[in-house]
DNA sequence: TATGAATGAGTGTTCATTCAT
DNA sequence: GATGAATGAACACTCATTCAT
């Protein structure tokens, strides 16, 4: 039975995705259950309270990221790795599940949550120096506006329906401004 | 008694405008009576269901917004006036309410509020093109990704405490995106 | 409005006393609520907690004791007021609502009922006194026990029908037994 | 698998009385399964419903109680057994589970603990009719009070912490009130 | 046979909305 | 008009009970 209840926490974690995604942290534990075709028993088992289940959501989400970050790592030139990963935050919506949206309706980031953020940028700003250190990135920018930017859209766009081309051209924008310097 | 009742419906609005700023749309209507300093009951005649007093707050915000775009059209050089609206947007948390959030809770932009919005685009737009016209900005971007980002960011930096500094570069960011050509 | 509020606090404690006193603190709050004739939000927007709704009702029921002693104080001889007293709290079932069964259920009597259950065992050593001043009971007896049988007695008798000769000559016993020395 | 189907069943009653000794029948069935060292599944196979695990426990209670009345009824002389029995009761919580509890919680006493009952009950008949025939108690006293008065301050004082002392003397008062007339 | 995962009815609590005063 | 008490649907969470392994 090891084998169904890992199956079932991966459902639940898959509809809690979809769930939240959709309608931010409001979202009813219920629904899940329903969506991810357990009882809602079966759920609190699981995740024992909804921000657990909500935290073990995030830090997937999160963890997948980081696992894509790292992997760009490698690729040469450097210039092109941060390219990549910077539409990808943006664009693979890295938080339909949004840590604004629990720290809105909790004021408080949950501190597993926390982690598996602080990993994320981590291996962000691997890949940003990389691209500084390659000419292809001014060094007075930091991770904390690249994460927050890249952040930012992503909830946005996760929130609201955003034409695609729309949101590929605001990562350019900011990947030109991530190259050039400031014109005032 | 029409004066007391003006009095009331801005008092209420102002108290949803702080409230659903710090908690969302998941902010209580009963908080927002509370430092109104009304009853219950007065929020409910003023504004019939809890989406409307919601939107109310939001098409107001976004009318304050739009007065100012209009008032930094005037300013020359234009290319300052882009590098002021795009400030003040990010900084004064246009979106301390956010459309997100409600789109978010409702899966629909209220109709009213699309229209404000739209009204804060416009204005934002003419600021823009002033800017191209003037050769501080790329003739190739359009308002849609500017009011992307700029929205963006005051919505994650009102979810969110941001530093201040990190703000700020992170306008920086954008603007230097705006004015020169994307480099991949 | 005011008026017919305090008519259902009334009607809200007076249910809670039925079904406390039935089914100990595992009845429902929604029992209570339909007992009162009231929606289950009427509940809770006098007593915003179940432990709250469960200790107002058993102060009222300690505060109507503490009364009752206190009105027996001045009867003479002292030795009957005892008397009186004694039998009144055993018959009249003084906790239907036990703050035993609270004990039992969260491990702490609530400070309110505390209180109120002091106050009642003060008027209580009152009385017990009087008696032994004139005589009428041991000089060793503390109100201590005293209290402790006698609140037993009503405990047992309201959580289980105990016929009311069985319980009178239990009272007897205990009467007896304050007054004459132990044989052993 | 007898042996050891007996060991668990024995595992689980011993649980039971410890998990709802501390908490009433409030206790769950989860917590006793994890105190036995058992899955759930087992108890549930020895004790098809909770209530059959109650009743099952208190049944053990009262025939352990009911072998040391009859153990008593030999020693003499007759008035030391009655108060070494009337002590024993109290002061070992022989209701650490309480009928009380039960029928507070389903209106019912089930048959099978009110036959333990009863035959406690007649052990205790017992050894007060021999205080009785030696002249130790009043010959108006039934076991009806008796048994009243020992199962209360029994099941109050497993509800409640009582000093030990306030006890005794509690139980001096009551064995006082056997050996002498009312004073009323 | 023992296990513990799954189930879902039930409970405490919140909150948008209504309505008597 | 303004008030705030009343309402009840909705939600998070618990627990006795069932059943696949």
């Amino acid at each position: 039975m090891r084998h169904d209840a890992l199956r079932n926490r991966e459902r639940i974690l898959a509809a809690a995705d979809e769930v939240f995604g959709e309608q931010g942290a409001a979202g009813s534990t219920e629904e899940v259950a329903r969506r991810a075709g357990v009882g809602i028993g079966t759920v609190f088992r699981h995740f024992p309270t909804k921000n657990e289940l909500v935290e073990a959501a995030l830090i997937r989400h999160f963890a997948r990221l980081t696992d894509r970050a790292r992997g760009l790592a490698d690729i040469s030139p450097p210039g092109e790795a941060l390219r990549a990963l910077v539409r990808e935050m943006i664009e693979t919506g890295p938080a339909k599940i949004t840590l604004a949206s629990l720290a809105a309706a909790h004021g408080e980031i949950p501190p597993g949550a926390l982690g598996a953020s602080r990993e994320l940028r981590g291996a962000v700003e691997a890949v940003l120096r990389r691209a500084q250190d390659a000419g292809q990135a001014r060094r007075e920018v930091t991770v904390d506006e690249v994460y927050l930017l890249v952040r930012s859209l992503a909830q946005a766009s996760a929130a609201m329906p955003v034409p695609r081309d729309t949101l590929r051209r605001a990562a350019e924008i900011i990947l030109a401004g991530l190259a050039s310097p400031a014109s005032g």
